[in-house]
DNA sequence: CGCGGGTTTGATGATGCTCAAGCCCGGTGG
DNA sequence: CCACCGGGCTTGAGCATCATCAAACCCGCG
């Protein structure tokens, strides 16, 4: 049930099996089923939630009723609102399941006990927040430095196993297009290769 | 000398008095000319800076020469390539006075020492970099749910203190936009108010 | 077999980019 | 003190990209 959490986080911090086995209670085991949701907007996010199996998204939803795709997480990631998770205030985030997923959940409490036990998960969560944060900074300026054609060539580089799984859609809605464009995008493509 | 640091640090972390002086020893003062470069595409990132007085940018350059300003950043802020100065690695990144300004640098050894010996500065940068992180993850969502005008209306709204110090093209460049779109908004917005 | 969600296709239009030129203003040197 | 220069901002015209809206298509499932 542990190992893919225990690869995860070894790839981080080291820990000998009595740490990894103390740190292993911590954490409460949830099913969740296809379209099911984490949270939803207006919640607070009690749990950061590390995926064993299945697929997720995080999205909001903007006034004129549309979605924006935040991030995707498979097996080995972790998917949560950190500042809902940390700050106890409500989320502007539905974080809903693409598959029957299980997910190992780590609420405040156990989260703020974790890292008082065992101070390297202090580092290790520092080190997520970390590569989350550069992602993301990549991102913007992928956004403002690449045609949508290359954003979705680097999407398929960068992810491949998320491109199997997941609605174009949802896809399109991740690089900030519309699903229209990821169509003609993918048919410009193919239409390349066969020349 | 030291105000302007004690006053964020107090934002995130309650410090007394012996604890502050301890922590300010481990910084050093370093001014920078207007055009100076903290560090240049291709450095290491030795330090995470504090900003005594002044401003900063920093941005990449892509393949086609185009910039893109990542951050900016005034009196009690951060700035710093946090991936180039964790791992050791090269920097994408320019990070470039836009004024005279005085920094107090952080390099990493003073900030391991820093989080060994007063921990609560190990929450300290947690906050800082979870913050950033959310404030970054907004920004996505922003370009993918609002028009060029809405951004700069948001960013006019919530850094007032950057607009009145920054060129034009340099927030342009931050909104994902030409100058000259930026420069047509502008003119739109002056129109519509003289109505 | 027919329904429905997801994807594709087409036509049209808005938004922002590119390139080129002009304007404004502060700084410099005669 | 003024003319000139240069950088930054503005303006304009034409164009590329992507959004929008509507319809068709595809395919798995009841």
């Amino acid at each position: 049930m542990y190992e893919i959490l225990r690869k995860h986080i070894a790839q981080y911090i080291t820990l000998d099996d009595v740490e990894f086995s103390q740190c292993t209670a911590f954490f409460t085991p949830r099913k969740l089923r296809k379209r099911g949701f984490l949270v939803q907007e207006g919640d607070v996010c009690k749990y950061a939630a590390f995926i064993h199996k299945g697929c997720l998204r995080s999205y909001t939803v903007d006034n004129k009723g549309d979605e924006h795709v935040l991030q995707f997480a498979i097996e080995g990631w972790w998917i949560s609102d950190m500042y809902s998770f940390l700050t106890g205030e409500p989320t502007g985030y539905f974080i809903e399941a693409l598959e029957d997923s299980e997910l190992l959940l780590l609420d405040r409490q156990a989260y703020d006990q974790l890292t008082e036990n065992i101070p390297k998960f202090e580092r290790f969560f520092r080190l997520l927040l970390q590569n989350n944060l550069i992602a993301t900074q990549r991102r913007i300026i992928a956004e403002h430095s690449k045609t949508a054609v290359d954003r979705y060539l680097d999407f398929l580089q960068t992810y491949p196993s998320i491109v199997e799984r997941v609605p174009l859609r949802h896809i399109a809605s991740y690089l900030g297009i519309t699903p229209e464009a990821l169509s003609r995008i993918r048919r410009e493509l193919v239409n390349k290769e066969n020349k």
